[in-house]
RNA sequence: GGCCCCGUGGUCAAGUGGCCUAAGACACCGCCCUUUCACGGCGGCUACUCGGGUUCGAAUCCCGACGGGGUCACCA
């Protein structure tokens, strides 16, 4: 039988992270088991509707590399892949759930259930259902109906015995009947619940697999149920561990760290984001950790999927943003960081490409690429004790003698020889010829020319990037520091 | 609180009764390389939640405790 999956996002705006694993397991499972990967969108709650939304849905997904076989923009010949399009396709399904038995009318209203509901919690019981409306006759319901009252179609849950099933990776699950509570399955504006909605439509749509976050492992036996009650065969279950931000908090939105597009904006890459939320509850079994989408096809095993919720930890992922970025072509590099560039240098003479050189494996994320390039802009402020350093020998003398045996050598190169190449040969013979270590002279230099104690690059690619008045100037300013 | 799940270093994790005096990676620390930083190389730190069993033998199996997470909506 070929297999099925789905991902099944609701439409709010953003692609959470913990959605955008599962969306990947289920695209791997379909793809290595040459099966469908279904895209379907569940908005059967209007009051949620975003504008745009579902195009971050589309945006994301084939950004990171999923193609979807089916859904709303590629058809299929199993749609609509939207809910609120499938609309009148379910009420049929509940109606014969109520003629069996399965599922009956329910008048209650929710300021009725919400007074219940409280009462109980105030005796510090649970709430549930307490199947008040399954007691109506059939004619009472009729007559309500024939009235327009409102209503909702409840699930009609066993209240003894047990059900189970087994989950491919949580294995035996078993849960008693009476901890059921008779779910909605039809919402008073006629539009189905998504636990129904989402009963129905994998059936419909072929669904081998349903693979989906943990938190659903304990709703699944009332789905169970209904298929049960329709007859149809129960999909395999594959439920995956919660993506947690700490031991305590699964990301949120309040932390912004929750959605894909608060860390495309921070620069990280889409392969590194995608290759990291990989390896959060899975492993492929061997020390592998880096993967192309194909690679991921082919190592991904349903089987390795662990149990325990997994911690999304960042500077893991930082750390293959800055391997991703370091294997990137320089020409790319360079393409990508230019805007981080031009936040910095914007209308200023810059040479990008020698800086894209300097920076190209010293980059992390993206974002930080400002902060560390800003000091070729406007020299910061420092404290003339940046010139000591004790192993390079250095303290105010020795900078002092360093930077006046500097000077005029870099005043000796003329604006259409300064380079790199000329700026080491002169400097070095200058440093030969004075007997000093060259981090003596290099160190107080490059602080001299940067205000800082580290930069990219040393002190004559920074001479270089600064130009010959600017790297003049703050020699100047150096040397007026430590006077 | 009821029900369900989970529990190897700070984090991700390997481990499915003897190969475990417990792998690897990130982070952290030290050294080397070096005109700084980074890269790279080498080394180090840190773990089987606890208590009972079962067994010749347990991180691995069973029970309990404790800890953590999830779920209990006309949200998805």
């Amino acid at each position: 039988m070929e297999v099925r999956t789905r991902f099944a996002p609701s439409p709010t705006g953003f692609m959470h992270l913990g959605g955008l694993r599962t969306a990947l397991y289920n695209y791997l499972f379909a793809r290595q088991n040459g099966g469908k990967f279904i895209l379907r969108i569940e908005d059967t709650d209007q009051e949620r509707y975003v504008e745009g939304a579902t195009e971050v849905i589309y945006d994301t997904l084939r950004g990171c590399g999923m193609q979807w076989d089916e859904g709303p923009d590629v058809g299929g010949d199993y749609g609509p892949y939207i809910q609120s399009q499938r609309k009148d396709l379910y009420m049929p399904y509940a109606k014969k759930l109520v003629e069996t038995g399965h599922a009956y009318y329910c008048f209650c209203t929710e300021c009725e259930l919400k007074e219940r509901r409280a009462a109980a919690e105030a005796k510090g019981l649970v709430f549930k259902y307490d199947k008040h409306c399954l007691g109506l006759t059939k004619e009472e319901v009729d007559r309500r109906l024939a009235e327009g009252q409102p209503f909702v179609i409840r699930q009609n849950a066993p209240t003894e015995g047990t059900t189970s099933y087994t989950d491919l990776v949580y294995g035996e699950m078993s849960f008693p009947n009476d901890t059921l509570d008779d779910m909605v399955l039809i919402k008073a504006d006629g539009m189905p619940t998504y636990n129904f909605a989402n009963v129905i439509d994998d059936h419909l749509m072929g669904i081998t697999h349903v693979m989906r976050g943990a938190e659903y492992l304990s709703s699944t036996p009332k789905y169970n149920l209904l298929y049960e009650a329709f007859g149809w065969e129960v999909p395999q279950y594959i439920h995956l561990p919660s993506v947690m931000r700490d031991a305590h908090h699964k990301l949120s939105k309040r932390d912004g760290d929750a959605y894909y597009s608060d860390y495309v904006d921070k620069g990280y890459l889409t392969e590194a984001l995608i290759n990291y939320l990989a390896l959060v509850g899975w492993n492929p079994g061997d020390d592998r950790e880096f993967f192309t989408m194909d690679e991921l096809v082919q190592a991904f095993d349903v089987h390795r999927l662990n149990k325990a919720p997994g911690i999304f930890d960042v500077d893991k992922l930082t750390w293959f943003n800055a391997e991703y970025i370091r294997r990137m072509d320089f020409d790319a590099y360079l393409a990508k960081v230019t805007p981080w560039f031009d936040q910095v240098f914007a209308g200023k003479k810059m040479d990008y490409h020698r800086l894209a050189e300097l920076m190209h494996d010293r980059t992390e994320v993206f974002n930080r690429v400002p902060d560390m390039v800003r000091f070729l802009c406007t020299l910061p402020d420092y404290e003339a004790e940046l010139f000591t350093h004790k192993k390079m020998k250095t303290n105010p003398d020795v900078a002092r003698t360093a930077l006046l045996l500097c000077q005029p050598v870099l005043e000796g190169i003329a604006e259409e020889d300064w380079n790199e190449t000329e700026l080491h040969d002169r400097l070095m013979a200058a440093i030969t010829d004075s007997g000093m270590k060259n981090g003596q002279v290099f160190w107080p230099l490059r602080i001299a020319l940067s205000g800082q104690a580290s930069t990219p690059g040393g002190a004559i690619e920074i001479a270089y990037l600064l130009g010959k008045e600017e790297s003049l100037c703050r020699l100047q300013k150096g040397l007026e520091k430590l006077a």
